[in-house]
DNA sequence: GCCAACGTTGGC
DNA sequence: GCCAACGTTGGC
């Protein structure tokens, strides 16, 4: 089992609109990055947890804990023209861009933020903060995992 | 809004 | 394959 950090931003997709999901459950839709993708695709598997990350927002940081449901499967988004995630050059016989199913597991009891984590000595390693990773799917040890945790 | 740090594209 | 131009991400 691996443990994740998934990255959105709460103004189009967050914590809570995973929450308000009937099954509290949904797609993780419209990654396209290729290393994302990759992770998505190959290594992600039903039962790995996610910390969820909210970027682009008053305070950035890390806001709940998701579970993967359902390993990688074709991002549909990239197939529907009328999809912000449309591409042309991903098609259903040859797919391009993967997403998961991911389940609301829990809000953390507060929002465990950027500047935090960046100032702990235990998570100068980890690739959430590390100086310019803009990617939106990234591992996280389990030791980093419970470092972030315990500062819940 | 600014800008650093990327990733992608396309000419050659 | 190189690399300049361009687009995007995301903190601040």
């Amino acid at each position: 089992m691996s443990y994740w950090v998934m990255k959105s931003e709460p103004s189009v997709y967050g914590i809570d609109d995973l929450a308000a999901q009937p099954s509290q459950t949904d797609h993780w839709e419209g990654v396209r990055n290729y290393q994302a993708r990759n992770m998505l695709r190959d290594q992600m598997r039903p039962g790995d947890l996610a910390l969820l990350y909210h970027s682009n927002c008053p305070q950035p940081g890390v806001v709940g804990i998701m579970e993967i449901v359902r390993a990688g499967y074709p991002d549909h988004t990239a197939f529907d023209p009328e999809s912000k995630y449309f591409d042309p050059k991903s098609d259903p016989d040859r797919p391009r861009w993967y997403m998961v199913d991911v389940r609301f597991k829990r809000r953390l009891a507060r929002t465990i933020p950027l500047t935090e984590l960046k100032a702990n000595p235990a998570l100068a390693e980890t690739p959430l903060i590390r100086r310019g990773n803009r990617l939106s799917i990234m591992p996280v040890s389990a030791e980093h995992w419970q470092a972030i945790l315990d500062m819940e």
